[in-house]
DNA sequence: ATCCTACGATGGACAGAGTCCAAGTCAACC
DNA sequence: GGTTGACTTGGACTCTGTCCATCGTAGGAT
């Protein structure tokens, strides 16, 4: 987790007390916040923390790849810090859980030429839904 | 397209002149318009209709298993009258236009038991991201 | 054909998620 | 320890969608 911060710095993202927070929130376990999450989660830590700066620091660090974005309602976004493994979304359609999952396999595979209509084809999201054991 | 109202009716779906509209614009070419744009053309050939309406008679053909509901990005969810045909999107990173594409095999049987974590899965979205032709 | 009535439509207020901006602040380099 | 330009702030604003009280009407009953 400090290697986040250290890569971050590392590459000229100036280091303010509001993003170090931000980058540690994310870091931690607490996997798929988010942005308002995330907000509560640093205004713990630095109480007058804003929304506007949870939305800058989490939009700098999904350009910078460190985190994925993923919608998997059509709600609010989540922010997904797992951006270095390879992997795809497990969701409760009922209380909405969702974990990280790794199909064997790539679905790109699936996807002959002729239904590519000539896209180049660099990213693949898959989204498996139903019902967890609790709720099932 | 007359076939959809035809099941609707049968359905004992009340028929007013706001929902035909509302269908017929869905019915009408392969595309997936947000609830806006539905509201838009079927503002056209019915002007005062209204948001709510168009909001109402969306959620409820969803409901009825006729229009299928897609979220490629964070913004207004999109509506997909192609509901009888199973089929996966393929979208524009940079344009945002979507195309229905048919991939062979099933990504379910990529999923292992020891990822499943217990879920029944229902259901399986892929999105194939990438660059259109005009794009790139 | 007309009447009834429950279901649907209306539009305006409201809510949730996110963006924008002008003014103030401060991290990093000198 | 200055300087400066990038960062933060908070409030206004946009966009998408929902809610609700009131009004209108589709379709069965007469």
């Amino acid at each position: 987790m400090s290697d986040l911060l250290e890569r971050l710095r590392g590459r000229g993202w100036r280091m303010t007390s509001q993003r170090r927070v931000v980058a540690e929130v994310l870091a931690g376990d607490h996997v798929h916040l988010t942005a308002d999450e995330v907000h509560a989660l640093a205004a713990q830590r630095l109480p007058e923390i804003s929304r506007a700066t949870v939305y800058n620091a989490l939009g700098e660090l999904v350009l910078l790849g460190e985190v994925i974005e993923v919608s998997t309602d059509g709600r609010a976004k989540r922010y997904d810090p797992n951006a270095h493994h390879p992997h795809q979304h497990l969701v409760c359609s009922h209380c909405g859980t969702i974990r990280d999952v790794h199909p064997t396999g790539s679905p790109l595979a699936d996807l002959p030429a002729e239904e590519r209509f000539g896209f180049t084809v660099t990213q693949i999201e898959v989204t498996y839904r139903g019902l967890c054991p609790s709720c099932a």
